[in-house]
DNA sequence: TATTGTTATACTCTATAACTATA
DNA sequence: TATAGTTATAGAGTATAACAATA
């Protein structure tokens, strides 16, 4: 450790001090740093099911009983209809999903999801809520829902 | 188009079902959607400036005054240090940033902008503060902060 | 002609391990 | 012995264009 000459303006030590720089007052870093946390902590539980947060997601959809389309998959997920079919190869290799021919379009593949594919949802969705509420420690019910109602805004701007 | 039978319940068209389905309520899928958008209005706006994102992040960092080690930026950003070295190499080639090794520490590398790495950050803020603007449109001044103020807890959550 | 799903391909991003110089 | 930066490399994720089947 060198000794510290006049000269040398002491530099404020680890990450700390860049949290109060321009960026920390950035929403569209805060929005990707937050990201971040989430989406690592949704892998990392989902991963004993075999899933990550996308392929969750996917399963998530097929669930509901909306039955969509790939094209609308890929729309809502911001996929390419390209990845969506890696991502549907995946679930349906292993019988959790199927591609039904819309019988109003013939063109289109609607999802639907097996009874295995519910079961292996409720159970990865009870570790991705897990992983959620951790995240979600330091904030409060009420900010909970403020942050879901104004994400919401963001997230589907029409 | 074919005509519907009795037996084939109808399908709602496009996303908009999905929007009300289970992931649609979920925090994480919010978040993530919300932040690709962000990410790709940023990335838009910077490419003008021949920046994206993560490079103008970095020099952000470098401009602010607390003069941080690669190993700072790697950890703020969430990066892998090995990605901040390309980030870096590219900034010092276009004479925007310098590294200056840490005089307490010769290991360390200390970020410093330089001039014409000020003015460019002044110019990409713009764009930057525009798309944002753009993006957070139908967002009410007392939501935003709001908004940001619980990313933060979610963002840092010490 | 336009659209859905598919394939192929290239490009970027990310994660890992090894190396060097300093501590 | 441990840490900061670097390099190399492989894997995952992303973007683009072209094609067959259907509208």
């Amino acid at each position: 450790m060198a000794a510290m000459t006049a000269s040398e303006k002491p530099r404020p030590a680890g990450t700390a001090g860049l949290r109060h720089s321009l960026l920390g007052e950035d929403l569209s870093f805060l929005l990707a740093r937050a990201n971040a946390l989430s989406l690592t902590a949704a892998n990392s539980a989902l991963a004993e099911h075999g899933l990550k947060a996308r392929s969750f997601s996917v399963l998530a959809l097929a669930v509901y009983d909306t039955r969509p389309t790939q094209r609308e998959l890929a729309e809502f997920l911001r996929l390419d209809p390209s990845q969506v079919v890696a991502l549907i190869d995946d679930l349906e290799k292993r019988h959790l999903v199927e591609r039904r021919t819309d019988p109003a379009d013939r063109r289109a593949n609607v999802l639907v999801a097996t009874d295995a594919g519910r079961a292996l949802f409720a159970r990865a969705q009870e570790s991705a809520r897990a992983a959620e509420a951790d995240l979600l420690a330091g904030v409060t019910p009420e900010d909970r829902q403020r942050l879901a109602r104004i994400l919401r805004l963001l997230a589907f701007p029409d």
